[in-house]
DNA sequence: GCGATTCTGTCGGCTGGCCGACATGAGCAT
DNA sequence: ATGCTCATGTCGGCCAGCCGACAGAATCGC
């Protein structure tokens, strides 16, 4: 939740040495992946790290009454599918990818290796999986803690911390491209909820939304949901 | 949530070698915690690791609201405070003694030499936080997918895998002392709810309470939670 | 032992937000 | 254009479960 603090650059492939980069993409198979198309689901074996390249892809449970629940989304450079892959008993989730993605997989008897003989990656790898339990154990509080709202606030602080740019004035522009379902599915709410409370944000004039999906939060605000503000409501 | 499948682990220091045992515990400090005395707190600086010798500890999140997210118990040897040592940006997270513990505790670069030295620990780390990433990630699930009376069960079973043990009739016994708020905090809910659960399975007969905390759960009934079994309320 | 504190059990009232349901609009293909 | 699909917006009914309140029961401290 923690706006413009220590931003989380999960991206695992760019802060890898060169040299270290170069000895795991000789493990690696590349493979293209449809928008839509599953890169790995829940059941499977969980025999390979994957690593995206290009594209977007999102990481999530489904519940038997077929609920998804939207741990994560991933970029490219970050890596993923390792939880299951370091652990054992096969994989728990779904990744699927969100657009048309490049996606590199390793085999985890050579990523295994591969971390034993190269220090520094494990210690990477240590930091992504550590990064990614603050963010679920901050998730999982904001669940328990706060209403619909200011989830959803806190949310878009989120997002603006991950992938917005800050324009001169401030103001925060986010591009990328998420309904309000999937926004809903990231903080364990209806996708009618989201949008109504988008739409008070709205009006307090927090968030804009230009032209096509692309979204304004005012630099003036944009602090406010880190410090846990209240929307006020 | 997954019952009497791959058992979860966090034990760090019994799964370490004896060496590399012995390398670590020449940099730890050793501490006596009473009950109910904070280990570290959120805001501090997280320049620790630690590891529990004996007793029992919690880990968790505190909102503003004074309400109590509880991430995980801790249990003796395993290693917490790990997460915002490795990644930096300082505590979240509360851990607090639930009893007198003896506590291990490495300097954050001591411990970071340590690792980029003993490739085996390291690898270790890395699956400790991938299992807690799985555990929270099922938490995350259940949370926003079940009702409380089944997330209750739920609780149940994880603990039965974690910490209990099973008699010869297929029943098992579960010897840890937790109160209803404990586990309410844990997932999500009233200290209310859940007593008007555990009453629910007590009269169902999946449950039950011995003398004193002590608690026998149903062999046969045991497994229901974790297909998701619906408490067919 | 005896009080003080903490935990468990139970009951209603109140409400956030889930769940249809339906309308409008935006994007895309033919 | 014309349809088809998918996202957004809005409304009301309904109910799980939160909250406060209170009464035992158990545990702790001395």
């Amino acid at each position: 939740m923690q706006f413009s603090t220590t931003r989380q650059f999960p991206d695992f492939l760019a802060r890898l040495s060169p040299a270290d980069r170069a000895d795991l993409l000789q493990l690696a198979m590349r493979r293209q992946v449809a928008k839509g198309e599953l890169i790995f689901q829940a059941g499977g074996a969980g025999d390979c790290v994957h690593f995206l390249e290009a594209g977007r892809a999102k990481i999530y449970h489904l519940s038997l009454t077929g609920k998804e629940i939207l741990l994560w989304f991933c970029f490219p450079d970050e890596i993923f599918g390792l939880a299951e892959v370091c652990h054992g008993g096969g994989r728990q989730v779904y990744a699927e990818a969100c657009e048309t993605s490049q996606v590199l997989s390793v085999a985890q008897e050579d990523f295994k290796t591969f971390l034993a003989t190269h220090a520094a990656a494990a210690l990477l790898v240590i930091d992504v999986l550590a990064s990614r339990l603050r963010i679920l154990g901050n998730t999982l509080q904001s669940l328990v803690a706060h209403d619909v709202n200011e989830r959803v606030a806190q949310l878009l602080a989120q997002l603006a911390d991950r992938h917005g740019r800050r324009g001169e004035n401030g103001d925060i522009y986010l591009d990328i491209r998420i309904t309000h379902q999937e926004m809903a599915n990231m903080i364990g709410t209806t996708r009618q909820s989201v949008t109504s409370a988008l739409n008070i944000l709205r009006r307090l004039g927090v968030v804009e939304f230009d032209d096509h999906h692309h979204m304004r939060l005012r630099g003036d605000h944009a602090h406010i949901p880190n410090s846990h503000g209240r929307l006020s409501s």
